[in-house]
DNA sequence: TTCGGCGATGTGATCGATAACATGTGCCGG
DNA sequence: CCGGCACATGTTATCGATCACATCGCCGAA
């Protein structure tokens, strides 16, 4: 830098300016400088900067260590978000959501003086490590508790589960059945929640909630038992994958999707268009979830104070060909 | 830090070397300082340390922006393998793997000074931005080009499209066909010469390569062809995305599998269990992938040099139900 | 005409650590 | 009994930026 300064003939004061885009700036002097930065092949040291301003332009990511495809895009598309925005992300995996595990990964982040921190905080576990949390770092949960009082970024769970129920029973069906996610998942808690009130609109039967995790393993498994109850014609899985085992456990078993058995799913992962048949499920946008926490983030930064706005990305149902009316058997 | 000094009783000087393991501190004044640490919840700052030292305890990861389930399992791994060794993890995602988008993400991590850089880079779009970047700072390559000379590390493509080829081929069956991944993609390149190989050595027919992308849209247009190719029996597919495309354009053309066509795919992505049927495939260890780039870039951070050395991981074959022999028809 | 004020720029202190060198002990061999 | 050396520790400079404040013209209003 003062290099950068000698040649351009001014102090390094005076670049400091130029590089942040201080106003008081001649014109004239400015570009001097700009020839001599570009001249000189001059980059900034971020440590440097970092360390006297107390913040780097590093965000941090605090999310549990998994390759689930609604985590995964999630962190894909923030990664991306951050990116236009100027920001390098700093991933702290995490292999348990529990307060130490969480509480370690935000000290790490701190120490490295990041901007602002996102968590990724999908399961119940997660709540008393973000009630430790010191206050005065921009902080924004993804997929956390809605009844916590913090700022916090989802998608609108019950509202996708009620579409896609209520598309079902909308195709004829008496009732839907459900298999769930892990049931200390929020978003599971989510998706039940919605199944149930569409149902209950409707005055159809609550038949009981089948509990898998989110693997198409459990989802074969809770199919299995599905399949071998002739009276149940319509499904909602609460993601894909268990779609998937649903499916295979119903081909298996020679019942036909969907002309004896209707399938919701619940992601629209990529290949769900060529499951066996393409699956219709609900479509959360990843993308807009981040972009929203992204804001919401700078915006602390920026202000200064940490906020407690809530948003909530309403999903999309997408048609394909797995659900049929009951009286198609 | 100096807080820390003054209540230890000691210099700053004195507290770094405790913080840094040097030797010559008396066991007794080592104490002292730990104390103080620990009871003014002392924690040091990584942008002074990085500032003066100009290495910081980050690795900077390049990777292309993507779901897809071999780069981002890669990606995970890695950050768990680099977590364990007590270093962070910075992603700088990249829209596409060209030279100037390489060259911009190193540049960044490089402002952040990173102690060492991983480039995932499976296409050959990224050899020239390898070529143009500065050699005196620790990088690894993942999955690039093999003919390169560079620290590198990947999968034996060819050895498990060898192994898979072989596979159907003991089964029973005269020939094997091939749809495969983009042709700028190393690894595609790799399972068609492993492909090719295993054909060749058998004293086999060599069909067309038939060209797809990753996705189980493009795998469904092959099969929707091979489907139609009565004397098609057995098919080795790049991925398992484009596997499922397959089997869903066999199922739909009435062709079973594996009674009528065998198949088997590539990654063991966690539903190949759950595919109709469940799907024979080749897995790759990509935690042993992300173990050695860390070895090797840790190597490289400590010796101060960058070596050229090439690490290979064989995958591994995992056999389930979509192979048959021919005469099971 | 004069002085307040603002715009453009420079000067020195500062962030929190490590590096290099200096200092002060105590022990050993000659 | 003394020089010298190893060990423990302290002192000061340094990394590369920003911040707070000082300075210097220059313009317009009283």
């Amino acid at each position: 830098m003062t290099d950068v300064a000698r040649l351009a003939g001014v102090s390094h004061q005076t670049v400091s300016r130029v590089l942040n885009g201080h106003p008081n700036v001649r014109e004239q002097t400015r570009n001097r400088v700009r020839a001599a930065i570009s001249e000189l092949g001059y980059r900034p040291n971020r440590a440097a900067k970092a360390l006297v301003t107390g913040r780097s332009q590093v965000l941090g990511v605090v999310a549990q260590n998994s390759t689930l495809y609604g985590p995964a895009s999630l962190l894909v598309a923030f990664e991306n978000a951050a990116a236009e925005a100027g920001f390098t992300v700093s991933v702290g995996n995490v292999s348990v959501l529990d307060r130490h595990s969480i509480g370690r990964a935000v000290e790490q982040h701190l120490d490295q003086r990041v901007a602002g921190i996102v968590v990724i905080a999908p399961v119940a576990s997660a709540n008393e490590a973000l009630d430790h949390l010191p206050a005065d770092v921009p902080l924004v949960t993804i997929d956390g508790d809605p009844a916590r009082p913090a700022a916090l970024v989802t998608v609108d769970q019950a509202a996708g589960a009620r579409e896609a129920t209520k598309f079902l029973l909308a195709a004829g069906h008496s009732t839907v059945w459900h298999v769930s996610g892990p049931s200390d998942w929020f978003d599971a808690i989510g998706r039940i929640e919605g199944w149930r009130a569409a149902l209950t609109e409707a005055g159809a039967e609550i038949p009981p909630v089948m509990a898998a995790d989110w693997t198409a393993a459990s989802g074969y498994r809770a199919g299995q038992m599905l399949a071998r109850m002739p009276d149940v014609t319509a499904v909602f899985a609460a993601n894909d994958h268990l779609a998937l085992g649903i499916l295979r456990a119903m081909s298996e078993r020679g019942r036909r999707v969907p002309e004896d058995v209707s399938v919701v799913g619940f992601d629209d992962v990529p290949e769900a268009a060529y499951f066996i048949p393409p699956l219709t499920t609900i479509r959360p946008d990843f993308e807009a979830v981040a972009r929203t926490t992204l804001g919401m983030l700078l915006g602390q930064i920026e202000s200064g104070s940490s906020t407690s706005t809530r948003h909530t990305i309403a999903p999309e149902l997408v048609v394909r060909d797995s659900v049929a009316g009951p009286g198609q058997r």
